[in-house]
RNA sequence: GCGGGGGUCGCAUAGCCUGGCCAAUUGUGCCGGACUUAAGAUCCGGUCCGUUAGCGGUUCGCCGGUUCAAAUCCGGCCCCCCGCACCA
């Protein structure tokens, strides 16, 4: 049978045993895993399975040791993604066509794909055919989507969102968003036909107050204020005089509209000449003195108000602007100032830059040989580093306010600003990060939502609340703990609702979408009630069904749905809920996965959090980056086409464990699936073999059979299955082929138990292989349900005599090498006399933790305890042994010469098979007795190493 | 810059928490041998340097320190990955 044959049959007979769909028992201890469920725009590939995979072992794992496991799968669509693709296919985009193209996707489906309906019909299938092919253990029963197009999960967001509502978990507040005022729409970066990415910025606006009103002036860099000498307006151009929030403001003639759009009170009163502000004084905030109007080419008032504090020592365009007067009587006198005040005017020293030195601009603009401020490329630059560095490295000069003295940059930023604002003394303004034009051709503004609803990640009593459900977590790996503790702090309030895109609609405003990182939080719990409810009619969907289902609930209450029904699945949801295990990439940490805790620990009860998060890092293609370009991007189809499913989940379980970014290795893939065939063709030729005799190897090999598995368990318990494919597939057939060579045939209950321990072993790994091997084995029903096998450490003593079998052959090998002895004659081993082993008792004895043992003491103890006649050697032996021996045995040596070991005995065990092994005569005597050359190699034997003589 | 995770013998990985049986696991690649008409598959051996007796030398990003002893502990530096948001 061809392997895809096999794979598909597995797969047919665990869907008709229905092995994998998930009912409650109380009799039995539950498991519940699950995944992310990924956002249906393409198809699932490496990195989806990856992650993917690791959910699906543990879920296997835990069924095999005796879990009632619940896995289920679901699909993402809520957002703007899928509705954008949908717009562009429809608008026959070509690059969205051709991205289409790359998938395969052409002719009527490509066309069907105009339609958000479509994508949710398609790619969720597709998924859905994929991971079975991939053998997925998956309960398929509870697949849904998100979205108003199911409208029981709708119905259940709702839910959600009002508990959050009435648990005072949401507040409403203003947001700044991409904005076209043409359209009076929020413009996403899939509506724009340039500057994606661009985003609001905050700014803050200054307010400089003079006789012929208010000057404004925004800033990214509120700190400086203290090196303010001056301002900067555009000579040549018209101001507006406006009434802003009551008071009387002067900006460029584009800012009135954009301070309406960002909730200002504004009222246009009229224009004034920028020449007529020229040599006019203001008072800046922050600092004690007034500033003089100065003109600047590079003044423009398109952006932001058209007017510009002058900071010289840290913002080279200032600096340059005010040399370029400083040097120039005629462009004094042509605006009308006093040639003498402006040269007087110097930079302020603020903040210490580090090697920038404290008064930088002056610094960068001549080391980059800025002509003037016309200069704009090389001014660019300049900015661009200036801005970067203190910001990094900046730390504010004793000269300064507001205690910011000594602080650095970023903090007497934000401290800065907030004073300023709270004072009157500027406000928050926002501009884009850069020019962005809608589809429509208009460029965009930004404009503050009024009414934007934000969950209150922010809030201090919800974060220490989830801080606790945290702390009660299990997390794999532990070392994801300090990024998970951070975050919880770190997070502020978020915007969860949308105008636009696709997903459930704020039950009390559907003016709003929920976001799509907002309606994913807390649906696991939808998972255990899912097949019931994906299909029931809208009438039965109410707030109270969700209420008596998740929450407090009273299941006679429910409309049009009987109690018992109702109360029969609140049961379900109490026997699997909480989940225990969510697996997901680590950049979700940030997140998803922190959304989600801090989403149970606002609705849910205690009992009812999360108990386990695993994160894993990000996969890689041969060392390299995933990527379309780079043409290293499988979907899950084309690996299995092309390596089958247990090949390729071989793989992925191979490419790496814990936080670091997996590896998919294109080599191992390559030979995965031979390594697999060769062992069921093990399996297959050595089930039911094997010899009935006993031999002394055979306790070794079970150990080692057990040690093993003991380790490949534990491993698996954390999650490490590389760690266990390793232990079980590619050291213990080491260990199986030295047993072999020990002893020829292995004992027939022994090999069996070797078949099956690493086929069940296996079995989370590579099922579909699994299962043929079990039943070759004679295994009881499948092997999926089977129970994973157990193992304990093996005790030393057990080990200590192969060990020296192991240490004997390797110690013969070298000297065969080194003595380029081909084809020896003779082998005799020397088995060390009874009063070494006394000797190195009486060590063992003296030395301390450290391995140190007192020369002279040992010397005397050992004088009066050893026998007469070895008085002599015993001192050259128990000096080298304590000195050289010790050292490289490492603590807990002792323990191992403390009892005897017969080597006598263990070494004629072996004699046969060190007799074919180096095909020759081999002697085992006593060191004592030995004769002729031998005796000269006789002094070397010590305890678990017997002297060896070679001819 | 901030928070987190890393840098190991061609490549990829184990070991680091709890210092010493560590020239260091395993895979892959490469080299040699057996089998085979051959290829493939499989099995055996080798793969830091040196070595006519089981050994010696030099290694675990770089520099320094602690220790009888450091891949492992401490300090500094360099480099890589993830995140720094309102987006799935």
């Amino acid at each position: 049978m061809s392997k895809p044959e096999r794979e598909g049959k597995w797969q047919q007979r665990w869907a008709d045993a229905q092995i994998f769909e998930a009912e409650p028992n109380p009799q039995q201890e539950k498991y519940f895993v699950n995944f992310p469920y990924p956002y249906v725009n393409g198809y699932p590939h490496l990195g989806h399975g990856f992650t993917l995979l690791r959910a699906e072992m543990m879920a296997r794992y835990q069924r095999m040791r005796g879990r009632n496991v619940l896995w289920p799968f679901a699909f993402h669509c809520t957002g703007t993604p899928i509705a954008a693709a949908a717009q562009r296919v429809a608008e026959q985009e070509p690059s969205q066509l051709r991205a289409l193209e790359q998938m395969g996707i052409t002719g009527t489906l490509a066309k069907s794909l105009a339609e958000p309906q479509a994508w949710f019909e398609h790619f969720p299938k597709r998924f859905q055919q994929d991971l079975e092919s991939l053998g997925l253990a998956v309960d398929w029963r509870r697949s849904f989507i998100t979205t108003d197009q199911n409208p029981a999960y709708d119905a259940f967001i709702r839910w959600q969102f009002n508990r959050l509502r009435e648990g005072n978990y949401l507040r409403k507040g203003s947001f700044p968003v991409v904005w076209c005022s043409e359209r009076e729409t929020v413009v996403g970066d899939h509506d724009r036909v340039s500057g994606e990415g661009e985003t609001p910025q905050e700014y803050c606006l200054l307010k400089f107050r003079g006789d012929a009103g208010t000057l404004v002036a925004a800033t990214l860099r509120p700190e400086t204020v203290f090196g303010q000498t001056n301002l900067w307006v555009d000579g040549s151009g018209t101001y507006a005089k406006v009434r802003v929030d009551g008071e009387e403001w002067i900006c460029s003639e584009q800012m009135p509209d954009k301070l309406r759009l960002q909730g200002h009170d504004v009222e246009v009163l009229g224009t004034i000449a920028g020449r007529e502000l020229i040599g006019q004084r203001y008072v800046p905030p922050g600092i004690d003195r007034e500033l003089i109007v100065l003109p600047a080419d590079f003044c423009d008032a398109a952006i932001g108000s058209g007017i510009v504090t002058s900071v010289p020592s840290d913002a080279p365009d200032d600096w340059q602007g005010l040399a370029d007067l400083q040097e120039s009587v005629e462009l004094c006198a042509e605006w009308n100032l006093d040639h003498n005040y402006i040269k007087e005017i110097e930079p302020l020293a603020i903040i210490d830059s580090g090697e920038l030195g404290t008064v930088p601009a002056p610094a960068l603009c001549r080391q980059m040989g800025v002509r003037d401020q016309h200069d704009r490329a090389r001014l660019e630059e300049a900015k661009q580093q200036l801005y970067l560095h203190s910001f990094q490295h900046g730390t504010m000069l004793d000269s300064v306010g507001m205690k910011c003295a000594g602080l650095p940059v970023d903090a007497a930023r934000e401290k800065v600003r907030a004073t300023l604002i709270s004072s009157g003394d500027a406000v928050r303004y926002y501009e884009l990060t850069g020019p962005a034009r809608s589809r429509w051709l208009t460029d965009c503004t930004v404009k503050i939502v009024e009414d934007q609803w934000f969950l209150k990640y922010d809030d201090s009593d919800w974060t220490a609340r989830t801080r606790k459900a945290l702390d009660s977590m299990e997390l794999f790996p532990k070392k994801a703990r300090a990024q998970f503790e951070y975050v919880l702090d770190w997070l502020r309030d978020w915007a969860c609702a949308r105008e636009h895109g696709l997903g459930t609609r704020l039950p009390w405003n559907d003016k709003w979408v929920i976001e799509s990182l907002s309606d994913s939080t807390i649906y696991m719990a939808y998972y255990t009630v899912a097949h019931h409810v994906n299909s029931l009619p809208v009438e039965k969907l109410s707030e109270e069904l969700f209420e008596a289902l998740f929450g407090d609930g009273d299941p006679t209450a429910v409309p049009n749905v009987d109690a018992e029904q109702v109360a029969a699945w609140r049961d379900e949801f109490e026997y699997w809920y909480p989940y225990d295990l969510r697996v997901s990439g680590k950049d979700l940490i940030q997140n998803h996965l922190s959304f989600s805790l801090f989403n149970h620990t606002a609705v849910f009860p205690p009992a009812k959090w999360p108990r386990g998060f695993a994160v894993n890092g990000w996969v890689l293609v041969d060392g390299e980056k995933m990527s379309k370009s780079r043409g290293n991007f499988y979907t899950i189809r084309q690996l299995i086409d092309r390596y089958g499913a247990d090949a390729t989940r071989l793989t992925l379980c191979n490419s790496g464990e814990g936080l670091d970014d997996p590896n998919w290795e294109g080599s191992f893939a390559d030979t995965a699936g031979r390594k697999l065939e060769r062992w069921l063709r093990f399996v297959t030729e050595n089930a039911g073999g094997g010899r009935d005799e006993p031999h002394p190897v055979d306790d070794w090999f079970a150990a080692t059979l057990s040690q093993a598995v003991h380790d490949a368990g534990r491993a698996c318990d954390r999650m490490r299955f590389r760690t266990a494919m390793r232990h079980l597939f590619f050291e213990l057939p080491h260990h199986y082929r030295w047993y072999l060579r020990r002893c020829g045939e292995p004992h027939r209950e022994l090999l069996h138990d070797y078949l099956s321990t690493v086929t069940r072993g296996l079995a989370p790994i590579v099922p579909h292989l699994a299962e043929e091997a079990w039943e070759v084995l004679d295994g009881n029903g499948f092997v999926s349900t089977a129970s994973y096998p157990d193992g304990k450490p093996a005790p030393d003593k057990l080990l200590r005599g192969e060990a020296l079998i192991q240490r004997t052959h390797a110690d013969i090998e070298a000297i065969l090498k080194v003595a380029h002895i081909e084809s020896p004659q003779t082998i005799t081993l020397l088995v060390t006399p009874d009063w070494k082993w006394q000797a190195v008792g009486i060590a063992a004895e003296l030395a301390d933790e450290r391995g140190r043992v007192e020369m002279q003491h040992l010397m005397k103890m050992a004088r009066s305890a050893l026998p007469t006649e070895a008085r002599k050697e015993a001192a050259s032996f128990l000096k080298q042994w304590t000195l050289k021996e010790i050292p490289t045995l490492g603590p807990g040596w002792a323990a191992r010469y403390t009892e005897r070991l017969d080597e006598t005995v263990v070494l004629e065990q072996a004699a046969d098979f060190l007799t074919d092994a180096f095909d020759c005569r081999v002697i085992i005597a006593a060191a004592g007795d030995a004769k002729d050359e031998a005796t000269s190699k006789a002094r070397q034997a010590a305890p678990l190493r017997p002297a060896i003589f070679v001819k």
